[in-house]
DNA sequence: AGATAAACGATTGCCGACAATCGACATTAG
DNA sequence: CTAATGTCGATTGTCGGCAATCGTTTATCT
């Protein structure tokens, strides 16, 4: 029956996703805060972080019993969760006969993710940079330190990648804009970390970053708009030719 | 409690969505096929209509139990038609709050969703015409009869518009290209349904509609950018200044 | 043997009930 | 009177079970 015994890990992906809490208004401790998510995101977050991370792999089978058994919920967290994943463009689920795993095509990801992308970032850069503030700036630089440190660990240093530009596109404050970037992020990141000779090189990437963040800071919504499509465009010299 | 009745249409939407699969393989007629769709796709199709059609209003608040009584089914599908509306971004949902209608700002749909929407269109159309055969020119160009006389009603109007545009999303048999157009595309028409002056000339709809068949069979694939292009763009001159 | 029909195993679709959480209001302590 | 705490109604989150459907296998008939 279970063929392969597929490796959920369900570890919490990063409780720094919360660390937008994290000030404190009269300098007291923090407690680390528990996790607040429901089991349905927990659920979608571990499936997909096997998918982008590759453990699942296109192609692989995934019905609701076997994944409730293996995180140990009932099957609705995980209903809820593939159907998301599923509108994620994950995974394809048939009815009456299950899910599976789907992958993306090279040509997707040149001709309709990646521009979707540099549509979605060239707006919410320039959206952004009128509402920057010292403190934003600050944690965005950060995560630049973070990623040249990042020696030898691609997944973190694609990981920091994502955290940097979900950071800028919440400062954008454009729920719609930010909602999409949620939904084709995934499969950006799935076929990054599988074929990424890009990420090969920390230096590199938090010198592209740095470039973005005093753009962001600089002003000039000429200049920033061309450093956001040139970086954008180092995945992929061949944008459509617009 | 129920301050004001929602009112919800539960007559199908449409059973014209079924007739992609109205092909028929001997030339027989097809019986008028019973609705072959999930309750979870009827409910998430009737709200996301009432909120296209404008009868459910931004900041409308939305239980899942109030919508269960009305559709007369349980809360499981409710709850999963609410969660696909979300990752559509029709409606926003609060842990243990509730679901709220969302608007969409005239600045979102100009600087994001057209030019969202124009990048997957000029795709699409590019890997149609490589596949179209006369069967389906000819199904497209009945829609574009149907939209010629589609006098005073632009509601149909605008239906017959999404669907010439899906069946070639369809024809192109790019799955992520037409997954994130779904999920984009309601957005665009509840935008347009309300305020479109686009939709005042029917004539002036048909003959771009057209223009853009004839693009698509004429093998010329620049001619075809550009007619997709300026087709997009009728919308909004203002695209993003690429 | 071949074609048709019936039964089966696997899986999702849907339901009703219960538990957890949220915001608002009331209550209490100082 | 103010701030902290307790309570309550509303709403979603989660669960286990049963029904419907699909693809396949088996049985039946000719």
């Amino acid at each position: 029956m279970t063929v392969r015994s597929v490796v959920l890990d369900a570890r919490r992906g990063s409780d720094d996703d919360l660390e937008k809490y994290s000030r404190d208004m009269n300098g007291a401790h923090r407690l680390p805060s528990i996790s607040t998510q429901s089991r349905r995101e927990r659920v979608a977050d571990t499936i997909r972080n096997a998918i982008i991370e590759g453990s699942l792999e296109p192609g692989q089978r995934l019905t609701e019993m076997e994944l409730s058994a293996q995180l140990g919920t009932s099957r609705a967290p995980v209903r809820e969760a593939l159907r998301q994943l599923e509108l994620e463009g994950l995974v394809a689920s048939y009815p009456y006969r299950g899910t599976e795993v789907l992958g993306v095509s090279q040509q997707e990801i040149e001709h309709v993710l990646v521009p979707v992308r540099l549509t979605l970032e060239r707006f919410a850069f320039a959206a952004a940079s009128d509402r920057i503030d010292t403190e934003v700036a600050e944690r965005l630089n950060v995560l630049v330190e973070q990623m040249r440190s990042a020696a030898h660990d691609p997944a973190q240093l694609a990981d920091t990648d994502i955290r940097f530009h979900e950071m800028v596109m919440e400062l954008a404050n454009q729920p719609h804009c930010l909602q999409i970037w949620r939904t084709i992020q995934p499969r950006v990141r799935a076929y990054f970390r599988r074929d990424a000779t890009y990420y090969e090189d920390p230096k590199v990437v938090a010198d592209q970053h740095r470039l973005l963040l005093d753009a962001l800071t600089g002003g000039d919504p000429a200049a920033l708009d061309q450093a956001v499509v040139d970086h954008i465009r180092t995945h992929f010299a061949e944008g459509p030719e617009t």
